[in-house]
DNA sequence: TAGGATCCTACACGCCCGTTTAGTCCGGTG
DNA sequence: CACCGGACTAAACGGGCGTGTAGGATCCTA
């Protein structure tokens, strides 16, 4: 019936179909829903990838390549922390950006190296955009940028656990009403903050006296 | 042995175990660790509580109606979002705080409602501190204050889940070191945001024609 | 001391899951 | 033709889980 040659189509078909069920379900599905969203048996899968981890980790690294040549080819404009927002926007992007979030929230040491990485990319756009001016320096770029990261994939990560999306449209229509309901209070809070004074910040550095790595602005 | 009239301490008892046990491991921790934890047996926690959702129930309840009436009693200062810091600060609520951030993490009806009346009560204090001066006004208040919510709790959620504390001692050290790596970030972006100027907001308000609800500022 | 209610345990049932295994189908090759 | 190897399935295995139940231990009451 399949074709399969040498069945590296079934391999990745079987991968995308794990992507795209994981990122609905979560990690934790079992892996007969993915058997049966790819066609084929819960036995096969594990003859194909060795185990339920082995497709894990087969996800894993696709997505995470995806999105880490697809962030090469995008890095231009300003925030670190909204490229996500770019991201959602291609439809195509959807099923990995949600099984990230997935990832993320399973926890271990897949999602801490991701965000590990994402934080370095980060860094470095974000010192380009202090340095061309429309961002302005921290006190500690690299704890700046490791927030607003962690706080996007963790609304991220909370949305998807909140609305439980059962298929690939209501994923899709998920993450467009999230990205516009945060679109507004995000692009206050990233222009103007909203404390009218500096008072609880400046007793904060005065109380812990000044960053730890004390580094200046930018440095590209 | 145990004395227990009527049974209250040892449902109370249990009760304190199951916050603690899924607080630490999560919704999804067995039974049977809540009963070794409680120092019983699975089975007389089912007859406690009627199944494991009752328990989670109980929980739920409970948990719940000690950080409303906390929150009630510290309603004072500014930043509604700071709140979550202002518990962790108090060890005794750092069990609570762990499990409010894995039932939201579990999502349902539960953590839904919870992030909504968590909303709710913001406004208010975010109301007042506009009204006080120490906040600046939102195009739409709601919309910020539940973003604002978000982003923490699910800030939390995610360092839950990427730091996995075995026990309660170093649930309370990853929260604490969790809280001094966002202080300053989160200060920083709370006073003067991150971006340099208002190009961005301004096209975004221009492209979706300002705000839906149209709200003016505070009126306490 | 007898009786009964209550707290609790030990055990078993049934379910779901990942994984294993035996077997089937089928195209290619001598 | 026989044969072989790979793709795939169906069924079963074993473990962990929530849950129901029968029985034992303990304590209050008369």
């Amino acid at each position: 019936m399949r074709v399969g040659r040498a069945d590296l189509n079934t391999r990745s078909r079987v991968r995308e179909a794990a992507i795209a069920v994981f990122g609905q379900q979560g990690l934790d599905a079992p892996l007969r829903a993915v058997a049966a969203e790819a066609g084929l048996t819960a036995g096969r899968i594990v003859q194909l990838f060795g185990s339920k981890d082995g497709l894990r980790r087969a996800c894993d690294d696709h997505v995470f390549g995806v999105i880490r040549t697809a962030k090469r080819d995008t890095m231009v404009s300003s925030a670190g922390a909204t490229m996500i927002s770019r991201f959602a926007m291609l439809d195509e992007f959807v099923p990995y950006l949600a099984y990230v979030a997935r990832s993320v929230q399973a926890g271990g040491e897949h999602a801490r190296e991701f965000i590990d990485h994402m934080v370095e990319d980060a860094l470095d756009y974000m010192a380009d955009a202090v340095a061309a001016g429309t961002v302005l320096p921290s006190r500690d770029e690299r704890a700046r940028v490791r927030y607003l990261t962690e706080i996007s994939l963790g609304h991220l990560a909370l949305r998807l656990s909140l609305d439980a999306p059962q298929d690939a449209e209501e994923l899709a229509s998920c993450l467009r009403t999230h990205l516009d309901a945060m679109a507004l209070p995000a692009l206050e809070l990233y222009t103007q903050g909203f404390l009218s004074d500096r008072r609880m910040l400046d007793s904060y550095l005065l109380y812990v006296g000044d960053p730890p790595g004390q580094e200046q602005a930018a440095s590209a």
